[in-house]
DNA sequence: AAAAGGGTTCAAAAAAAATTGAACCCTACA
DNA sequence: TGTAGGGTTCAATTTTTTTTGAACCCTTTT
């Protein structure tokens, strides 16, 4: 059988495991990510030995491609790792298990860009804020925008709260 | 002109406008909110008076099923609200811009459901473990249930804790 | 009672996101 | 040097999500 054709998942994979992945494309779902990212996660989760990715193709009934992407976006997460196993050629996986590194990565690639190009957008908006020469209208507009800034703030502050507090 | 043609965003958007609602355009992106949801709040942020759906649909140039269901969802997110204004027959909205109700909404729609079905999944999953009869292969899945149940835990407590911390 | 205005619904269309798989690249080794 | 295995890339395809707009509902006005 070739790997190319991605045939239905194999049988190797036993209930519990089903119920492990199922649990995790929906996560991953929830915090916006691919459901064959949280596929992947959950199938070397629910492994008790590190796995290639031609296990993962063969398990999920995924292409060599998504296999190769969401291990990337899954490795640059922090996620996932990989392995020294079998001495052979290839490349082993193993997930990650420690909130703490799950949430930080998360935080650092999905979250602070939006953040980031959120306070740029703030810059730009002070900017017009000064070409507005109705007064009232100009002390609405202000109002508005320390409100923004605010917020900016708080969820500024409030990220590395979480990673405390979900660090174990 | 006819409503149901929306036209390119009527010229009446000033610059300043334009920036909020490019803000909040990406701010609900990162949520996994629709854009269009994004601007209409946009819109309704950087309005000094209360707007009509029709307002919305000529300021954006979008239609009016959108405006309508996206104001649906501003309204059960609790983002925004109607109120009473210029006794004619028309509704007419205003952003709600108190973080705090923001961010309750979001957790109570968006994340809540997601938590609860992931706790239905480990119920299921733990019926599961039991069903493995190799000692060794039962104990690593508990060990990775139980962590689980961890994460869940965990979620649930930083969820109130979060709503403290960003209530103004 | 008809018409007009405001609003919602939902099937169809469009847009966006995820997935595929063929063409590659690289390294080991025959 | 050739070729086989492991892995990545990315244009094309498929799937999912969002948006549209026509049909409809309800209420007010004439």
């Amino acid at each position: 059988m070739n790997a190319q054709d991605h045939p239905s998942p194999s049988s190797s994979i036993p209930a519990i495991d089903e119920h492990i992945v199922s649990f995790f494309q929906d996560g991953v779902r929830m915090l916006g990510l691919p459901k064959s990212v949280g596929e992947i996660f959950g199938v070397l989760f629910a492994s008790p030995k590190p796995l290639t990715m031609l296990d993962l193709v063969n398990r999920l009934g995924i292409s060599k491609g998504s296999a190769s992407q969401g291990l990337k976006m899954l490795r640059t997460l922090g996620a996932v790792r990989e392995v020294d196993y079998n001495d052979d050629r290839k490349t082993y996986f193993e997930a990650d298990v420690e909130l703490k590194k799950l949430v930080g990565g998360f935080i650092r690639e999905e979250i602070r860009p939006h953040l980031t190009s959120g306070q740029d957008k703030l810059k730009k908006l002070e900017k017009e804020l000064s070409k507005i020469d109705d007064p009232e209208l100009a002390e609405f507009y202000e109002e508005r925008i320390k409100r923004l800034k605010r917020w900016s703030g708080k969820a500024n502050l409030v990220l590395p709260l979480l990673q405390k507090f979900l660090g174990e």
